[in-house]
RNA sequence: GCCGAAGUGGCGGAACUGGCAGACGCACUUGACUCAAAAUCAAGCGGGGUUCGACCUGUGUGGGUUCGAGUCCCACCUUCGGCACCA
């Protein structure tokens, strides 16, 4: 160590000076010998250009932390990388003519420059880029870990389709109707796509919400509606004349005995067949052709017209034998459940207003206890629980006990059994898009459908591309790409040209940096057995659903395939804040972006970061101020200050014994790092941390102004290096300039982080409050455990107390010792 | 419509298990230093009231529990977020 020491606080000379040394020494680099193992992790960014004040925050939060744990004695992994795939690279491409890899790996360059300036402290030594042929090797192994496990499979389906990113989207990406990424309307496409099958771990993302107390309940809300699981039962229903069947899947098995009709989706695949040579016809496919066309947002909207067309034809309630109406409605979707609903309107609002409309009979058979309903009476359905009649045999029993007796009936007999329906679908990774995973697939015309063997991967994407607005995926123009042997029997085959979803290469990162440079498998079990899963991961709300439940199902895959212990990626979830300015986003149109650059150059990295913890606790949404910055670059003036002027007295010998102001210091010193060790240890309030070190340093303010050249050299010392310890993990490098300052040789971040002493916060007088039948009247200084009745006697002898008991009597003395007294009088 | 979170000074926010509401910071006011300003240091800063000792009032609204409620319970209002013809 060594560096010339500057007078002033300069952080524009010590923190390149600091990141120096700190590269130079290989600072950060993970310590894996340690027992006591500690995995902090935030999101990876797109590397879009440049780092804006969401970065600064996501990462000013890791960084604490993991600066704390290491002073708390853990070995942290710290690591970053790049999400590096992506459409804006190859948007790069078409604009202006550049490469998306050049694009990308010049942002990476840039963005890595700002983090260093930032001062994170991370193990550069396992950087990831997920477009670099050594990550995208394994997300292809990934792929084909998937489908040797029936996970990954081809379907033609209508899937969702964005025109102007001109790439199909999983449903998880689509929001409102509109493009996650661009904001486009998405439309339909019928297209050949891959899945992955993570309907099969519906129930299992849905039970292991349990175990993730470490999520914000928001959080796991959010995947629970997203899973949306419903339980019922399938319920057949045979068409008559015909020997087909139509299974419906209802919640409502109860109400089984009040349907009056049948709707199928306009897609149902029986529709053609029912209508086939009939007098409907003609009629039908009309409706039916008219409601495909509409898009899915204006199909699922709530304000749509209920609109539906009988196809001649009818279907047997199995329960009863009753023949009922078939129709084909615009409000079935073919994608949930079975693409067809039994229309019960007593008891269905939807139904209804649909039977209503179209005269269907409507049936009674649910009733509340006292009031008999009667059908025409209705002017809306009654969907409560209730009792049932026009039931046969299950007249008079609870609607709830009915539907557990009814799927019991319904199995009996063969009619139809219990159910569990989930929202959600399967997930399309097809993506018609260069700048992206390559699918490592070949289509053999002998063999059919051929996955790339193991040993040939990466399946490369070529360098050679044209890019060209508005035409078809640019891999599927590259013959050098497309034409291929077949991997089994050597002849002429096709590469499959779809890439895959960005998001399959975000759902296993972590684990790669567990084993970042392993060159024969995506990373070693016992090195990731070692750190996963993450013990905190931090990152945006906007992934509650889609990074964050692909990661916990890739997670899954890989733990049942035996890669993995873990269950669950990530132990403890922190969704951070957004950064606002003024009320509003930040963003170019609104003219109040500030950059970490700007802040940085102007203040200082150690500034800027300890205004953004400061300013509200993490999982907040922030208001930039620029005035809070100018407080946190006085904060950290006045601390460089107070450290900077005493260093050197301090070390004179301690032969004073300390007195009461002495104390007085050592009890704030000790007492701010209790509270700062449990806001960043317990509950990650890292705001009223910083609030905790500022009234430490005003009380040290108060100390040297009122003892002038008296003070205790020993006490002061401690309480000048509690300061600037306490104050590393949020301003680093002040911290190592200040720790030098004071005459240390190693590193801040290399030191324990300190233990407070119980006794030097022990104090011999409090202040008690003396409340009378509950309001505050006074305060008392007592000596510390004086009991209730000495207390009251106190009291009752002061005179701006007594006033008030004057002609009452005390009928009740309610005390918290050293704390409280309130006197209840009458 | 369903589910969830949140409402505290001029502003950001604090108050952990029911026990001094407003810590800390910003803004503002005053004083010291200065020829002056900035910086710095010191003091004040919810509202009303005042004989400067009080006292009254105050955490979205209305009730309740309690010796005592920002904190617990009930009802409501507002804002934000998620889901939504899901059968």
């Amino acid at each position: 160590m060594g560096g010339r020491m500057v007078a002033e606080y300069r952080p524009e000379i010590i923190e390149p000076k600091w990141q120096k040394y700190w590269e130079e020494h290989k600072f950060y680099q993970t310590d894996e010998k340690k027992d006591k193992k500690y995995y902090v992790l935030e999101m990876f960014p797109y590397p879009s250009g440049r780092l804006h004040m969401g970065h600064m925050r996501v990462y000013s939060i890791g960084d604490v932390l993991a600066r704390f744990l290491r002073m708390r004695g853990y070995s942290v992994l710290h690591p970053m990388g790049w999400d590096a795939f992506g459409l804006p690279a190859e948007n790069a491409a078409i604009e202006r003519g550049v490469h998306p890899a050049e694009w990308t790996y010049s942002n990476i360059e840039t963005m890595k420059k700002q983090q260093k300036a930032l001062g994170i402290s991370y193990d550069w030594e396992r950087e990831v880029a997920t477009c670099d042929p050594d990550y995208y090797k394994w997300t292809q192994w990934l792929f084909l870990l998937l489908y040797k496990r029936g996970l990954a499979y081809k379907k033609k389906a209508a899937v969702n389709w964005c025109p102007k990113c001109e790439t199909v989207l999983a449903n998880e990406q689509v929001e409102d109707g509109k493009c996650w990424r661009c904001g486009e309307e998405v439309g339909v496409k019928d297209l050949e796509q891959w899945f992955f099958r993570i309907t099969d771990y519906a129930e299992r993302l849905l039970q292991d919400l349990k175990l993730l107390s470490g999520w914000p309940q928001r959080v796991r809300t959010m995947q629970e509606n997203w899973i949306g699981k419903s339980e019922g039962a399938l319920i057949r229903f045979s068409v008559q004349n015909s020997g087909q069947e139509i299974p419906v899947f209802t919640t409502r098995p109860d109400t089984i005995y009040g349907v009056t009709y049948l709707v199928l989706a306009a897609e149902h695949p029986l529709v053609e067949e029912l209508i086939a040579g009939t007098e409907y016809e003609k009629e039908v496919r009309a409706f039916v052709e008219k409601t495909r066309k509409l898009s899915e947002i204006t199909r699922t909207s709530t304000e749509m017209e209920k609109e539906g067309v009988f196809t001649g034809a009818y279907c047997l309630n199995p329960v009863n034998g009753t023949a009922v109406p078939i129709l084909v409605g615009n409000y079935v979707l073919m994608s949930y459940g079975t693409g067809a609903v039994m229309g019960v309107p007593a008891h269905d609002q939807r139904d209804f207003a649909f039977a209503k409309k179209y005269n269907l009979p409507i049936r009674v058979v649910i009733t509340p206890k006292d009031v008999a309903l009667k059908a025409e009476d209705l002017t809306d359905a009654y969907i409560d629980e209730g009792i049932l009649i026009n039931s046969a045999h299950f007249d008079g029993m609870p609607s709830e006990q009915a539907r557990e007796e009814i799927i019991k009936y319904l199995e009996a007999k063969g009619w139809g059994e219990r159910k569990i329906t989930y929202r959600l679908r399967d997930w399309l990774i097809s993506r018609q898009r260069y700048w992206g995973t390559p699918i490592p697939v070949v289509y053999c015309e002998k063999c059919g459908t051929v996955p790339v063997p193991e040993e040939e991967l990466p399946v490369l994407l070529p360098k050679n591309i044209q890019f060209t607005a508005g035409g078809k995926s640019p891999l599927a123009q590259c013959e050098e790409f497309i034409f291929t042997k077949c991997p089994a029997c050597g002849g002429e085959a096709r590469r499959e040209t779809d890439t895959m979803d960005t998001f399959i290469d975000s759902s296993w990162y972590f684990f790669r940096y567990t084993d970042a440079k392993n060159e024969t498998a995506p990373f070693a079990r016992e090195k990731a057995d070692a750190w996963m899963p993450v013990d905190q991961y931090i990152g945006g709300i906007e992934h509650a659903i889609l990074h964050l439940l692909y990661s916990r199902f890739i997670t899954k895959v890989l733990h049942d395939a035996g890669y993995t212990s873990a269950i669950e990626p990530f132990t403890r979830l922190l969704a951070q804040g957004m950064v606002n300015k003024d009320g509003a986003k930040m963003s170019k149109s609104k003219g109040n972006v500030v950059s970490p650059d700007e802040i940085i150059e102007k203040y200082g990295a150690d500034t800027g970061r300890v205004f953004i913890l400061f300013a509200a606790p993490p999982e907040k949404d922030l208001d930039w101020s620029d005035r809070g910055v100018e407080g946190s670059y006085r904060f950290l003036h006045r601390v460089w200050r107070l450290v900077d002027r005493y260093a050197d007295a301090v070390q004179a010998p301690s032969n004073r014994v300390p007195d009461e102001e002495d104390l007085a210091l050592r009890r704030a010193f000790h007492g701010a790092l209790k509270k700062v060790t449990e806001d960043i240890e317990e509950r990650y309030n890292f705001n009223t941390a910083i609030s905790a070190i500022m009234e430490a340093v005003n009380a040290a303010y108060s100390y040297v102004n009122s003892k002038g050249e008296k003070i205790h050299p020993g006490v002061m010392k401690e309480a000048l290096e509690f300061l600037v310890l306490m104050l590393a993990p949020f301003a680093p490098h002040l911290g190592e300039e200040l720790w030098q300052r004071l005459g240390h040789q190693e590193s801040v971040h290399l030191q324990s982080w300190p233990q407070y002493d119980e006794k030097a916060l022990q104090v011999s007088e409090v202040e008690i409050v003396v409340q009378i039948n509950g309001k505050v009247r006074g305060r008392l200084q007592v000596p510390v455990g004086l009991d209730k009745e000495a207390v009251q006697k106190l009291v009752t002898a002061e005179a701006q107390i007594a006033r008030h008991l004057a002609g009452k009597e005390i009928v009740k003395v309610i005390s918290v010792p050293d704390k409280l007294i309130n006197l209840v009088v009458r």
